[in-house]
DNA sequence: TGAGGAATGTAACCAAAGTCACCAGTTTGC
DNA sequence: GCAAACTGGTGACTTTGGTTACATTCCTCA
């Protein structure tokens, strides 16, 4: 495995010394809840390896925010535990992962003392903010074929696979609807050319 | 008018002095553009009296970010201040507006000299976000009656009274929608009796 | 290996909301 | 003072996607 300065090369040198010092570093096995709503958060995690899903729920429908991908953090968690307030989501290793958990009151300190992690949290707070307008006009001016298109792309595109294991039933719930629309859809765009399906899942075309 | 003091009594006194030298104090009419796309920003700004509308436009239609209301800052226009990126939202004053214009080098300062205001940021952050997540859990879960309802609401609350003068056509694109469908939505409502419609626009009951 | 559960396919129906076409009333500017 | 432009109202039609109710296929594991 990599080191964790290889992961996290845009942090000044003494941040990093620190970082190592007081982070902990811990693997998860996949589809491993890792975060769960109400829970107060001591520890701030940040992906060094794998894939981690994190949504809300609301009224037994689940609420797709972001996946963290390799050397991000979670700002559902940095702000909750800044604020020592309950966590707002769930979290789920979608993949077996690397964690690397930041104290919060160390990072409270950190913040302090290194003001270029503040740049940092800010980039993932906008690229986040970002992601979220985006669902939102897909939402408005997307029909269902165009944004399950897009949702396979994008998955592809994160997996670094065009073969996607998915149950329709998850996909549903991630795009918010129903099995059977995605049932159908998905075998819309098979007819356009645009997927295949298998026994194994999808697969883009 | 009341000072800049008692608008920002959560920063701390030495920045605050700062503020008052280098920040600049703006009046604007109403229905003024003070942001466009593209634009590059070297002022922040903070409202200390009246409504900004934040949006960006896509194709032709506009989306609705948020209100800055009394004592907040436009996360939009902070980051892209940091970045030095242009604009990606518009802004525009809903009503006579009072703005504290912060210099962009000099918040940046302040960013790393008064860490309290990382805080101010980050909070702003999260409500905006929060903001997002609602919208779009309505988008995906209500109907448009409630949706309007709701957004009618939220403008009264806004606005502090219960008569709003909106346009069909601005309520619509606010909504994603389009003017025939809010006028027989609003009808709607008015039979079911929560407002009622006259010349001078919309009236909650 | 075969029974049972999970996953998928599909037809028929319905409601919500987008679209189109046009009317009527109101406001505005010249 | 009147034409042009804006605003709202409405009916008819279409499309999308949610719902219901089963049928079929696949997978697992006892």
């Amino acid at each position: 495995m990599k080191s964790i300065e290889e992961y996290l090369d845009h942090f000044p040198k003494d941040l990093l010394k620190e970082i190592e010092e007081f982070g902990i570093l811990k693997d998860f096995p996949a589809n491993m809840e890792i975060l769960r709503e109400g829970q107060f958060i001591k520890l701030v995690p940040l992906l060094l390896e794998g894939s981690v899903k994190v949504f809300t729920r609301y009224e037994d429908r689940e609420l797709l925010l972001y996946y963290l991908e390799t050397g991000e953090s979670c700002i559902m968690s940095f702000t909750a535990g800044l604020k020592n307030a309950p966590s707002k989501v769930f979290a789920i290793t979608e993949e077996e992962s690397v964690l690397l958990l930041l104290p919060v009151d160390k990072l409270k300190q950190w913040l302090k003392a290194f003001p270029s992690i503040n740049d940092f949290f800010y980039n993932l707070y906008d690229q986040r903010y970002a992601a979220l307008l985006e669902t939102i006009n897909h939402l408005l001016y997307n029909h269902l074929d165009q944004r399950l298109y897009n949702y396979l792309l994008e998955k592809s595109r994160q997996k670094g696979s065009k073969q996607l294991n998915l149950r329709h039933r998850q996909i549903a719930s991630e795009l918010g609807t129903v099995r059977e629309v995605i049932s159908r859809t998905l075998k819309k765009l098979e007819m356009e050319g645009k997927v295949r399906q298998s026994s194994l899942g999808v697969e883009i075309l």
